[in-house]
DNA sequence: TTGTTAACTACCCTATTTGGTACTACTTTT
DNA sequence: AAAAGTAGTACCAAATAGGGTAGTTAACAA
């Protein structure tokens, strides 16, 4: 859902709507988001409770998320390494949004 | 964003979240829903309003707003054709939602 | 007869996303 | 000396999304 579309008549706001959906859309990323959204979790974890990501694509997405601003990491100088995966205060915030967003899955249920 | 997930631990009311993204996730689809959510148009109008969609993606893109039931098509018998899209009343019910979700591109502001 | 017009479809191609898996690094355990 | 344990990365492949454009149709105008 990429390229560069500002030059298309502007609806207001669009921009915003966006950014938003640069952040949830994703074939994990709501996953990841809400699982967080209930505990701080360890690479492994997350990779144990969502059966099917591959270690690449789950990797990437956690990356993606930390750049974000959704998440943050904390690597502990541990052998074998130990690596946990919180939501930022920002992140927590997303989460009554997707009760909202829920609401169009409503609609046309 | 495809693919079975229905084995994955459930994280209540994911799928409806999941349904309302499948809506709106997509390079041009809010766009055209936010064009249409001001006026009744014709494919024409709205390719013209939308430089940069192929006319390939438009059509397809429209065939399945109009399959999810967000929109729908009025094609008089006329030629040359005259098709209009007007969003259905499940479709405009989408707009207010629209709103909550740029509250989130405005966290990560 | 030829050209126009509008809304597509068919066909093919490129780009982006997602997946699979072997490999790495460094300690502790066997 | 070999194996286990964790959080990755590198490299390649498959799947999905998105793009480009010629062709189609039927009536009407020139």
């Amino acid at each position: 859902m990429t390229g560069d579309r500002s030059d298309l008549p502007l609806v207001p706001d669009l921009n915003l709507i966006n950014q938003s959906l640069a952040i949830v859309c994703g074939k994990w990323r709501l996953y990841i988001i809400l699982l967080l959204g209930k505990q701080t979790l360890r690479y492994g974890k997350i990779s144990e409770m969502l059966p099917g990501v591959s270690e690449k694509v789950l990797a990437s997405e956690l990356k993606t998320l930390v750049a974000l601003g959704v998440m943050k990491r904390k690597a502990y100088a541990e052998i074998p390494p130990r690596v946990e995966y919180t939501l930022t205060k920002k992140g927590l915030l997303i989460l009554p949004i997707l009760k909202q967003i829920q609401e169009i899955g409503r609609i046309f249920n």
